[in-house]
DNA sequence: TTGCGGTTGAT
DNA sequence: TCAACCGCA
C-alpha cells in the first residue's frame, strides 16, 4: 500500500514528534521512510491544546538536549527536523498548506489531553481525505486492552499484572530506517534557543548533566550498563538509594528515547537467564508503568482529583512554610532532606525515597498530595503524567489500590533500614557527614559533644525536626479516621 | 456468592 | 497484630 502511494503522489509526508525522540523502534518514522515520499519531521511543543499541562522545568532542560540529539540523528538519515510551537491542529494545518503534504504519521500518546488532541486531528484529516495513521511505541499494550471479568478497568495491580502476563507477547522492536528522502521545498522552523527551555537560573541544572545524557544514545548506554551489571542485584538492592541498582531509564522512557519494547526484548537475552529474579522484578516495574497508564486512561483527572472522593474532606493543613521546607530539603529529617535535595540537584530521586518524602509531606505535614505532585512534576526529569499521579494517590491512600491509611512511614526507621551506612544522606546532606552512623538519621538525639565534634548546630547549619514523628503520626491517624466516617461526621 | 488477597509498614 | 474494605475471579 505504501509503495502504491509513492507511485501516485510525490507529495511529502509529515511526521510528528512529541515524546518519541528517537529513530530506532520508531514505527511512525519507519512507515514514513517506507512510503518513499519526502519526509518532513516536525517536533511540536504543544502547550495550547485543550487541557494540556505545560512541561515542567526539569523536563524542559531535558527536552532541549534531547531535541539537539534527535536533530543530529535525523540529519544522518537525510532529513531536517522542524521545530514548531503551538496547538497541534494549527501547526499541522499550516504545514499542510505550505507543503501540500497528503499524509501525516505519528506515534500514539496516552495522556488524556494528548489522546483527545490526536483523536480530533485524525478525524479532521480523515474528513479532508488525507491519510493519517498512528503507531504504538510508548506502551507495550494499549491501555484499554485488559479488562476485568465484568468488563471494567483494573483498579488493583496484582490482577492487572496477572492479566498482562497472560496477554499477548509484546512485539519485537523495529530498526531505524536506512535513510529518509529529503523534502526540498521551503519550510520554516523555530530556533531551539528561542524556546528558552533551559532554566533561567543556570545553577539549577548544573548538576543534571553529571548524571544524565539526554538522547537515544544516552538511553541505550544506560540500558546496556544496567543489563551488564546492576540487574544482577536489582532484586536485593533496588530499595537502597546509595546503591546504583536501578536502571535510571525513567527519563529516557518519558521522552521516548527508548521504548518499553526495546527493554522487554533486551531482557530476553539468554545470558540474562541467570539473573531470573532481577529480570522478573524489573519487568514488574515496567508493568507498573503500564498499569499507571491504564488507570490514567480510564481516569483522565487522576493528577488533579482524588480518585476516592471521600478524600475531598481530608483536613489538610497546607502550611506554606512547611511546604517550602520540604521542597528545599530542610525538614530536619535527614532521609527526607537527602531525597528532596537529590531531586533538586539531579532532577531525579530514588524510588524508595520518593515514597518516604511523599509520605512525609502527606502524613507528617498533612499537605495536600497535589502540592507534592506538582513539585515533582516541575522538578523531575522523568515526570510522567501517569506514574506521578498514580504514585502520589497511592501514597496518600486516595487512589485505586491504595496503601492502607495506617501505613505511615517512619523516616528514622526507613533511613536505618535502607541507608544503614548513611552514604546516601552524607552525599546530599553534607552538613551531617561527620555524624556517626548511630545518629545520622536522628541528629536531634545526639549528645551535645557529638554534635559539636561533627560540626552540627541544630537550628544553625541543620534544622530541628519540623514536626515530632509520634505526634504527627497520631494527628494523621485522627485525620484519616475522620474521613473514614464519611458523611456520618456531618 | 463467597473467599481470597491486597508492592514497598510500624508497634 | 494492627480495621476494615473492596476488587476480583
Amino acid at each position: 500500500m505504501a509503495e502504491q502511494q509513492s507511485l501516485t503522489s510525490d507529495a511529502p509526508v509529515v511526521l510528528l514528534f512529541r515524546h518519541d525522540l528517537r529513530v530506532n523502534d520508531n514505527r511512525a518514522l519507519y512507515a514514513a521512510a517506507q512510503t518513499g515520499k519526502p519526509v518532513i519531521p516536525v517536533f511540536i511543543l504543544d502547550e495550547h491544546s485543550d487541557d494540556v499541562r505545560p512541561v515542567g522545568g526539569a523536563r524542559r532542560w531535558w527536552l532541549h538536549h534531547s531535541l539537539t540529539a534527535l536533530e543530529t540523528s535525523l540529519k544522518a538519515l537525510g532529513a531536517t527536523l522542524l521545530l514548531k510551537r503551538g496547538a497541534t491542529q494549527n501547526i499541522v494545518d499550516r504545514l499542510l498548506d505550505e507543503t501540500a503534504a497528503d499524509m501525516v504519521l505519528w506515534n500514539r500518546r496516552y495522556d488524556p489531553p494528548g489522546v483527545d488532541t490526536d483523536r480530533n486531528l485524525k478525524s479532521e484529516l480523515g474528513r479532508r481525505g488525507l491519510t493519517a495513521e498512528s503507531f504504538d511505541g510508548h506502551l507495550l499494550h494499549e491501555p484499554y486492552l485488559f479488562k476485568t471479568g465484568t468488563g471494567g478497568f483494573y483498579r488493583v495491580y496484582s490482577p492487572f499484572w496477572r492479566a498482562f502476563s497472560a496477554g499477548p507477547d509484546p512485539r519485537d522492536p523495529v530498526s531505524a530506517p536506512d535513510g529518509l528522502k529529503p523534502y526540498d521545498g521551503p519550510t520554516t522552523s523555530d530556533r531551539l534557543k528561542d524556546w528558552q527551555l533551559l532554566p533561567e537560573n543556570p545553577d539549577w541544572a548544573k548538576g543534571f548533566a553529571a548524571d544524565w545524557t539526554p538522547g537515544e544514545r544516552g538511553a541505550q548506554d544506560k540500558l546496556a550498563a544496567f543489563l551488564d551489571d546492576a540487574i544482577g542485584y536489582y532484586g536485593n538492592d533496588r530499595d537502597k538509594p546509595a546503591v546504583e541498582a536501578t536502571s535510571r531509564l525513567s527519563p529516557h522512557l518519558a521522552h521516548g528515547e527508548i521504548t518499553p519494547f526495546q527493554i522487554w526484548h533486551a531482557l530476553k537475552a539468554p545470558d540474562l537467564a541467570a539473573e531470573g529474579q532481577g529480570t522478573d522484578k524489573f519487568r514488574k516495574e515496567i508493568g507498573w508503568r503500564e498499569f499507571s497508564y491504564h488507570l490514567l486512561f480510564n481516569n483522565p483527572h487522576l493528577a488533579t482529583r482524588n480518585y476516592n472522593a471521600s478524600f475531598d474532606e481530608f483536613p489538610w493543613q497546607n502550611k506554606a512554610d512547611d511546604l517550602q521546607a520540604w521542597q528545599r530539603g530542610l525538614t530536619g529529617y535527614p532521609i527526607v532532606d537527602a531525597g528532596m535535595r537529590q531531586l533538586w540537584q539531579t532532577g531525579w530521586m530514588h524510588n524508595r525515597v520518593r515514597m518516604i518524602t511523599a509520605s512525609f509531606l502527606i502524613k507528617h505535614l498533612r499537605i495536600d498530595w497535589r502540592k507534592g505532585e506538582a513539585w515533582f512534576w516541575d522538578t523531575l526529569v522523568d515526570a510522567d503524567p501517569a506514574s506521578n499521579a498514580t504514585s502520589w494517590q497511592w501514597v496518600a491512600g486516595s487512589g485505586a489500590d491504595a496503601a492502607p491509611y495506617f501505613r505511615i512511614f517512619n523516616p528514622m526507621l526507613q533511613g536505618d533500614k535502607f541507608d544503614p551506612m548513611g552514604h546516601y544522606v552524607r552525599a546530599f546532606v553534607p552538613e551531617l557527614k561527620n555524624l556517626p552512623d548511630k545518629f545520622l538519621h536522628v541528629p536531634w538525639l545526639a549528645p551535645e559533644n557529638i554534635l559539636m565534634e561533627a560540626g552540627v548546630v541544630l537550628g544553625g547549619n541543620y534544622p530541628h525536626p519540623l514536626v515530632d514523628h509520634q505526634a504527627a503520626r497520631q494527628q494523621a491517624l485522627i485525620a484519616y479516621a475522620r474521613i473514614r466516617k464519611g458523611s456520618e461526621a456531618f
